[in-house]
DNA sequence: TAGTCGCC
DNA sequence: ACAC
């Protein structure tokens, strides 16, 4: 059996978890949903000053931002239209490395350009606390930034390549972490408007309970 | 503070 | 480190 790196914090990163074909399979699916779910370009609260990510979900809830806060919701923003379901890819990662016995409520879709960032932060919008959270990297090689349980904790850089699985799991769940930068022209997975870029597709529970995740509480 | 800027 |  593999033997992928664990920290005692409970931070998993599993290289190259997903094959090639396994990765053009995904990224073909978020172009589908994408036709459904188009891109939206979150803001932050308060100042409505514009992320350099832009976004979209699968899955019975979305995490969305605007001027009102963070939040996750069961319909798009922009369309009104319910989230298009989850691919049974990212329903069986989950099964197989969450470790948790319910599945995903919500699957952002982060898609980076060459100057997308995302500052430090901690996922904060969930209910669920405990609930791991689980990505995917599809195509250009990012700097992803772990920090600690405060902001001013130590933090570490590691690269994240296109395949490549991560865990935030145990007291990791509650650190801060970040994407400093993308390496433009480093995959040569994704093509058209997101070349180059890159794609981080996010796993959350959110309501705690609910077995299959539809109830809204 | 899911931001930006600028310096070493 | 800033200013929101």
């Amino acid at each position: 059996m593999t033997a992928y790196a664990t920290t005692r914090n409970g931070f998993r990163l599993l290289p190259e978890y997903f094959d090639r074909v396994q990765q053009a399979d995904l990224a073909a699916q978020v172009m589908g949903a994408l036709q459904d779910a188009p891109l939206f370009t979150p803001s932050m609260p308060r100042t409505g000053k514009p992320l350099s990510v832009q976004m979209s979900n699968f899955g019975p809830l979305g995490w969305v931002a605007d001027r009102s806060g963070y939040r996750y919701e069961a319909r798009h923003p922009v369309t009104g239209t319910p989230w298009p379901a989850m691919p049974q890819a990212l329903l069986e990662l989950w099964e197989a490395v969450s470790g948790w016995p319910e599945p995903p409520q919500a699957c952002l879709i982060n898609v980076y350009g060459p100057q997308s960032r995302l500052g430090l932060h901690i996922d904060a919008d969930e209910d669920a606390r405990e609930a791991p959270v689980v990505s995917v990297s599809l195509g250009d090689r990012a700097r992803f930034r772990l920090g600690g349980p405060q902001r001013s904790s130590p933090t570490r850089s590691l690269f994240l390549s296109s395949g490549d699985v991560v865990v935030l799991g145990g007291a990791s769940r509650r650190f801060f972490h970040g994407v400093d930068r993308i390496y433009p022209g480093t995959s040569t997975l994704l093509s058209g408007p997101f070349s180059p870029g890159r794609i981080n597709l996010t796993m959350r529970r959110v309501h705690t309970g609910g077995g299959a995740g539809t109830t809204r509480s």
